[in-house]
Formats: structure tokens, sequence, C-alpha cells
DNA sequence: CTTCTGTGCAACCCCACAGTTGCACAACGC
DNA sequence: GCGTTGTGCAACTGTGGGGTTGCACAGAAG
């Protein structure tokens, strides 16, 4: 597992970076699996250019294909999401204990305040 | 004022599209305020480019420049960053219900299962 | 078999942007 | 005052990648 979920959310921003993949993997993630043609029709952009972006979303690993005949219908995959969700908080995190630890450092008494 | 501070995570995507920006953002939240020319000999860049990257990174409403002197000392804002989580929780949880409706839609029995 | 629709591949264009360099200006130390 | 250090601005470059078009191929429909 953890093949594109395992840590390496850098990966994941890397994907919605860009606008229009954001946009196409929010339709993926809202009309269920389609196919890169079906979302062609839905943005004003080349049935290619959607094919790019589920390739590159397919390469972080938040979306997969999956074929039935002659069609390829991708379907969201939420993990790398909840790893990427993870960084976030880490990185918050890591402020947030820092300002703490600074104001514990410059006020030694525990007073519980709230107002700035 | 604000410019980020409501709900468009879109500018947090767009800002973290960089690995370079992100290891910025990670240095600010993890050194404390810092300036540019600081970060600038941690990073393998110039100290126009991590300036550069500031100012994205103030764009989205990350960090906030803080003058003291004639030194510019970043701090991190977190708020972007939850704001960016949730919207993050949002795709997959649209994905998740969608899910879910479509097995309530195949077995009609609310049976409680764990597995497939 | 023929036709039509969907996918895959490849070449190509072009623009946004990361990164650089150079210089001018402002603030601090002496 | 002078030197030093940090910041700000502007011009420039190069490349990555988003987007396009064209065509060849594979399944489905008739």
């Amino acid at each position: 597992m953890t093949a594109a979920g395992g840590g390496d959310a850098e990966g994941v921003f890397d994907a919605l970076g860009d606008p229009t993949r954001r946009a196409v993997l929010g339709a993926v993630a809202t009309a269920g699996p389609v196919t890169a043609t079906e979302l062609a029709r839905r943005f004003p952009v080349s049935r290619q250019a959607v094919v790019k972006h589920l390739g590159a979303l397919a390469g972080a690993g938040l979306v997969a294909p999956e074929r039935t005949g002659r069609e390829v219908r991708y379907h969201l995959v939420p993990a790398p999401l909840d790893d990427a969700a993870t960084w976030l908080r880490h990185v918050g995190g890591a402020w947030d204990d820092r300002i703490e630890r600074l104001r514990a450092h410059l006020d030694p008494g525990p007073s519980v305040d709230g107002s700035t």
C-alpha cells in the first residue's frame, strides 16, 4: 500500500496545483466514475487535456482508471486526500506549537488569557 | 484585508503547488518568524527567489510580513491551511457519500456490514 | 463488413513562472 | 560622517507543462 498514499502528500499538492485539475478531481468525486470523454464535455478543454489531468491525478494516486470494454472510467481514491490534509495540519501544528512555546518562554505565568 | 481569510482554499493549493514554496512554508512554520535573507541561507536559491515565494504565500494568506526596523520577518498564518484541509475533506466526503448512496441503491438492505 | 464513437500516442505551440542578476535605497553599527 | 547589511525593484532568461491538433487503433452498433 501507500503506493501513492504513504506520507508523500507532496505529490498530491503538486497535482492539485492546477485549477483545471482541481475541477477535474471535483468532477470525478461528484459525478462518480466517469470517462475522459464525458469530462471533456463538461469542461472548456479538449479531451486530451482532460486525459493528461487524469494521468497526473492518477500519478498522485488520487484517481484510478477502470477499463470497461473500450471505455475507461476513472474513480476517486480518497486516501491521498486525507494524507494531504494531515500534512496541512502538521505544518499548522508545528507553528502552533512554536507559538505556545514562545509564549511560555515570554510569560512564565500560566494565565489563561484569550485576548490579544 | 483577509484576502484569503474565508473559504478560498483555491489560492492555498495554487500557492502550495511549488515544492520550493512548500519547503519555504515549512521553514517559516518551523523556524518561527524569519526574514527572507535568513531563509535564503537555508535554501539553494537566491534571496529574491525566496522573496517571491514569500510574496506568493502572503498572497494566499499563508504568511504575513512584520516589519522591524529594516528587517521584515514573516510568520505563518495557519487559518488558510485549515481551510484547505476542509476543502480536501469536502472532496473526499462527496465521493464517500456517492459511494454509500450507490451501495444503498444496489443493496436495499440497511445492514451495517464491513466486508465487501 | 461498414460505420461510428472512444481511446491512445505523438508532435507541436506558447505562456506563465521559478530563478537569476544588477542596482538603488534604507537602516543599523562604528 | 562612512561602511555594512538587508530590503525592494526591475529586467531578463529558460524551462516546464497546460493546451491543442492530427492521426492511428480498438470496440461497439447496424
